[in-house]
DNA sequence: AGATAATAATGAGCTAGCTAACAATAAACA
DNA sequence: TGTTTATTGTTAGCTAGCTCATTATTATCT
């Protein structure tokens, strides 16, 4: 047993970690009335604008109505715009109105400035590693998932 | 800059891995009718048994109303019971009764098995870096989140 | 063409995080 | 002793995950 049972476990850790990621960004990005949340979805956007909503939320590795619902808060304020799509009637495909694009450039700015200050301490090989080694664990939980559909014998 | 723009962040990945730490954990955990938040609570009192839900909280990092709905919960299906403390009115100590052990080895079988799943192929060493890592980053953003309070200037 | 299957998005309802505000009690102190 | 302050726990209400079920539409296949 590597890490041993009085430890509460490295996914426990990560969870831990999440949760304070979250918190903290959550209150940095609170003047601008956004969460964190909000923001990964804004920042799939910022990458290419256009996307469908399953787009979205498979990119985001989340779940279609939690991605649903996160554009609803996200069209509220204005941030995003739905627009439907010709071809096909059941697909709305997301913008970022120009109008947004000046506030969505101040939050990166503030989005960039906490991820630096997280990683402090780190060398840049560490945070390779470490990037790596999240990639594996992910990679083994994603099997372990798809695993609980068919006959684990 | 070491994790260029177009990567997601280190803190959306660790977030990506808590949800499926949480996602895999709360599936594997549903026979048992417990979920990966309510194992957490469990984990505290087995390591000891008596515990204020004040000292819950804090040992989890979670605020007191989180955890109070926790008990809540573990409460109603036997899991744990609370009970009044004569010195101080206000506080309940939180145990595990003994008709709850039996069932609560066989989780922690299952939580071993999935920690087990979760880190393979990392050898030891890359597990116990990791662990010292997200450690590190936890402390930037424990300090960040305190300086939140004073003038950072 | 018409029946069947697949896909995009939503709706409903659950758990678990958080904050803010409150009640009850205990501790500190004038 | 009596008032103020601090602490324990709860209630209420928000966001964000998830699952399951449903609707509207498109694709497939006889």
């Amino acid at each position: 047993m590597i890490i041993d049972d009085n430890d509460k476990g490295l996914g426990f850790l990560i969870a831990e970690t999440a949760r304070l990621h979250r918190k903290l960004l959550d209150r940095r990005l609170q003047p601008f009335g956004l969460t964190r949340a909000q923001w990964a979805v804004l920042a799939v956007l910022v990458r290419r604008d256009g996307r469908t909503q399953s787009e979205i939320a498979e990119e985001l590795e989340i779940e279609k109505p939690t991605a649903g619902r996160l554009l609803d808060h996200l069209e509220q304020l204005a941030w995003i715009e739905r627009r439907p799509t010709p071809a096909d009637r059941r697909v709305w495909r997301v913008h970022i109105p120009t109008a947004a694009r000046p506030r969505i450039a101040a939050v990166a700015d503030v989005v960039r400035d906490t991820r630096h200050v997280m990683v402090q301490g780190l060398s840049a090989d560490q945070q390779h590693l470490l990037v790596r080694q999240l990639g594996a664990i992910k990679t083994n939980m994603v099997a372990a998932l798809g695993e609980a559909a068919g006959d684990p014998g």
